[in-house]
DNA sequence: CGTTTCCATGGAATCGTTTCCACGACGCAC
DNA sequence: GTGCGTCGTGGAAACGATTCCATGGAAACG
């Protein structure tokens, strides 16, 4: 802990501090041979520069923070991989934040975060705008909003478009004959619950499928509420027969709650699940999900982090999501028998028909 | 980015910057007066003291650095979440360093932590000793091993006693009529991978079954390794009848070659994991695993720690380890006849038992 | 009323680094 | 040989906070 300053790496090089802050920093106006023997001082001190007086004297920290709201969720812990990857690849530490899906905690940690003066800031927020975030934006702190948005702040986000996956959910479990689909929703309080609810009830009307209320369960994110709703929505007098969820813990939670009911995934109940894991694939059966790149979605965040740090202005990326078909969905169920009328030629040409592809996996 | 300085708190507020300083850090020595305008002062103009600074001048920096091998795997996920509330629950604030596996990586990431001079590091190292770790000890850095261990270096640790999870597994297995047992190792680089598999070849012939060298595979604790292993075990002439893996990562991959080759989990091969994941239980059959808590682990390494900080030396701290049995391993199967003789009565009374119970659940 | 004690206060030094500025030496061109 | 530009160098001023030390006033005590 008695560190060794630049001092005595002077000292011993036979230089002035100045020149050996300019050997060590890279300045190009040193000559060769004080190049040489402050490398040397340095290296037989074991010489590491306070991080702490160079960002005091210098504009940056080279650090930037990643507030996440709950790491244990495989999608966080994922992102926190890459963005610390791609952080770490130019240069830059990551501090990692867990909101802990609590906004009180969120709002603690950003006060953190701007008292470390971070040099920028990803954050996928849980719930709306709050005090510390606005200060965000009032000290011009570069921030960049992952996964989740929010309304009114004009910072740019990369965000996934859950649209076409979800559409070709929809259309694939029509395909399969139901037409009671189950929805577990996310919180309406958050950006991608609002978007994926929004995008669901299109779909289930423009392929003529029920619109029954009933048929949503407003989850949390959390394992606790896809469990519930899976109970929730299979005591209805009229259940679903296909089941679409909103992300993977509460998918996790909706598996287990069918396992509680004895109730056969993919033979009694059709399932697809928003949030690609890895691990989704050895279930048995396989889990059907809803699947967008969390690598990408890291790296283009920090990306733009860099970009705005640099003084830029970058636009907003939104990312695709696609359906990847595996045994929870397949049409070997014995659906309720089609006593609506027959879904009408299914519209090849879908709207705004983009990545209509759907790949099985 | 203009950031405000204690300066103009203390302007605002009509006192020297000394007196800010004190009523903001809370000295008591202060006058009510002065108190109550430096607070409204700093209110108004929403100062954020500059850690920087504070660190630079003051001996802490409340930062601790936390560098795990794998964030991706979800056990060292799970750790950086209890480690990362129980700091913050002190007032520190984690820097998450991950290794990626890398030795290389590991070093560059130790060397940004002591340059900006956290006031600890938690580190569950790759590979062995370094130079970069050596650099730790000699400057006195507060450390503490975490998961692993690295011998040599006499740091605190808080590490799983495998032991008797491991013996618990076997005897489990013993008793199924299973005689062969498979085992894919971590890797004999790794304090882990050492015990884990001396434990098991220790209560294998303990247990009077084959301790055949062909039945261990040695993996690296990647999912890959898990799956190569089951097909290297698998391809024996005389294959095991039963798997024991030695942490979740490679229990996942092992899962997935099973499926490749068609043979049932609990049925055809019973199975028993090292590391509790919430969602082993979900798997269909429920996979039995050698439980410990990470969490006991996170809050235990983040005391011990402090302990350090504090100029303490405490004692390192072995937390216990427990089978619990699901499906997977239930002795449904048909494992091969016991042509081997039949193992001798079961010694109830194990060498060094602790932790003897099996909790079903 | 005088002296001592206490306490709030402000000035200034300090932490370790970067960077501005000034200075001396050298080389080249006239 | 003088002048001018270039280049490496060292001294010293910053950066923003904490903290030591001295000071002044008020309170307490004789």
């Amino acid at each position: 802990m008695n560190a060794i300053t630049i001092r005595e790496v002077a000292a011993l090089a036979g230089v002035s501090v100045a020149t050996a802050s300019r050997v060590l920093s890279g300045n190009p106006a040193t000559s060769p041979t004080s190049r040489a023997r402050v490398a040397s001082a340095a290296a037989e001190l074991d010489f590491r520069p306070n991080a702490q007086a160079r960002a005091l004297r210098g504009a940056r920290t080279n650090a930037l923070g990643l507030l996440v709201s709950d790491v244990r969720n495989p999608f966080f812990a994922d992102l926190a991989h890459t963005v610390e990857q791609a952080a770490n690849l130019h240069g830059f530490v990551t501090l990692l934040g867990n909101a802990n899906e609590s906004a009180d905690q969120q709002d603690r940690y950003l006060d953190t975060l701007i008292s470390r003066r971070v040099d920028g800031i990803i954050l996928a927020p849980v719930g709306a705008e709050s005090d510390s975030i606005r200060a965000l934006i009032a000290r011009e702190i570069p921030t960049v909003f992952v996964d989740r948005t929010i309304a009114g702040m004009d910072a740019p986000s990369v965000t996934t478009d859950g649209t076409a996956g979800i559409r070709q959910a929809v259309e694939h479990l029509a395909a399969g004959g139901h037409t009671r689909i189950g929805y577990i929703s996310g919180p309406q309080a958050s950006s991608t619950g609002r978007d994926r609810f929004a995008a669901f009830t299109r779909c289930v009307t423009e392929n003529g499928l029920s619109a029954d209320p009933a048929l949503v369960y407003f989850g949390d994110y959390q394992a606790a509420s896809g469990s519930a709703g899976v109970h929730a929505l299979l005591d209805l007098s009229e259940p679903p027969t296909a089941l679409l969820v909103a992300d993977s813990l509460m998918a996790v939670g909706a598996i287990a709650g069918l396992h509680d009911r004895g109730v056969r995934l993919g033979v009694d109940l059709a399932m697809v699940a928003f949030d690609d894991v890895e691990w989704f694939a050895l279930l048995n059966p396989a889990l059907s999900v809803i699947s967008h790149s969390v690598a990408e979605m890291g790296r283009t965040a920090v990306d733009l982090l860099l970009q705005v740090i640099d003084g830029g202005t970058p636009a907003s990326v939104v990312l695709p999501s696609e359906l990847i078909v595996r045994a929870s969905s397949a049409p070997t169920g014995t659906p309720a028998p089609p006593s609506s009328p027959p879904t009408p030629p299914t519209p090849f040409a879908a709207p705004t028909a983009s990545h209509n592809s759907v790949r099985t996996h």
